[in-house]
DNA sequence: TGTCCTTCTGCGAAAATTCGCAATAACTAA
DNA sequence: TTAGTTATTGCGAATTTTCGCAGAAGGACA
């Protein structure tokens, strides 16, 4: 999934933040490896480009960019965090605890149910990305209980 | 909030695991603390009962109850993880990003979604506990962008 | 183009979490 | 009650993630 460098940078710098050779090669990286990159994934692969640039700025940089709503968190079967490029539309995702497989919810599923949120609770969700957690298809038989 | 340790020593025992003070120390420790215990408020807890017992043995022992569905892991604002005492029935929380704050939901909230999960998607959602997060009452005003 | 201000990075150490293995101890069955 | 089987623990090391601070460098402005 390609990304709108130009656009990313202005809207950064128009923040106030900076771009900086760091924070485009693990933006890219994360691009690059796919749907859901974890944070010691962006470290191999950036390590092998620029080899100075350490796991302490791979972390920084994928809050920060989450934090600019141009990365989204994931939540993996194992509890463990990732990343993917959050595109314009949010989508969420169906993930399995057996066989770890992702399924991509359209973003309209849970549009009713923040709607309730809100006016039931006044409560803003933010859906730039929710995970459930449970079983697919091929494994809800298998796995017992 | 008490638990039953009677009926959860059987249940253990029949499926083949052990009843072991660490466990039971452990499990006091989550139900009276509250909430949304830390992994290390849970071992600053029993640590003062039982020095020897292990930050590992802590880890260890909150996963296993939680897959036993006796605990229920919960994500807090910041993406660390917490644990709770799994009621019969299952609820969820609402956490805002601003002020930390938990909103308890009932597990009716999700009653339709998940229905819709299943017959869309075939996919059966792990409902012991989700959270969502976003911004309260409070805070949605004040937080901008 | 050069200077200045402040954000970012890199480093090393700290903290949090997981792992492997040998020793311990819970439960079962006699 | 005792002995045997094997799940569980504790320890220390490894791995993952965060922190604090001094130096590097992005970008605004002249």
């Amino acid at each position: 999934m390609p990304h709108n460098t130009t656009e990313i940078n202005r809207q950064l710098r128009k923040s106030g933040y900076r771009v900086t050779p760091q924070r485009q090669l693990i933006l890219d990286a994360v691009c690059q490896l796919g749907d859901h990159v974890t944070p010691e994934a962006v470290y191999d692969h950036v390590h092998r480009i620029a080899p100075t640039l350490s796991r302490a700025t791979v972390y920084r940089v994928l809050h920060f960019l989450t934090e600019q709503r141009i990365l989204a968190m994931v939540y993996m079967a194992d509890g463990r965090l990732a990343y993917e490029l959050a595109g314009p539309e949010p989508h969420h995702h169906l993930v399995c605890r057996s066989c770890d497989s992702l399924l991509e919810l359209p973003h309209s599923v849970l549009r009713s149910f923040r709607r309730a949120m809100d006016t039931q609770y006044d409560f803003e969700i933010d859906v730039s990305h929710v995970s459930f957690f449970g079983h697919c298809t091929d494994c809800r038989d298998s796995a017992g209980a």
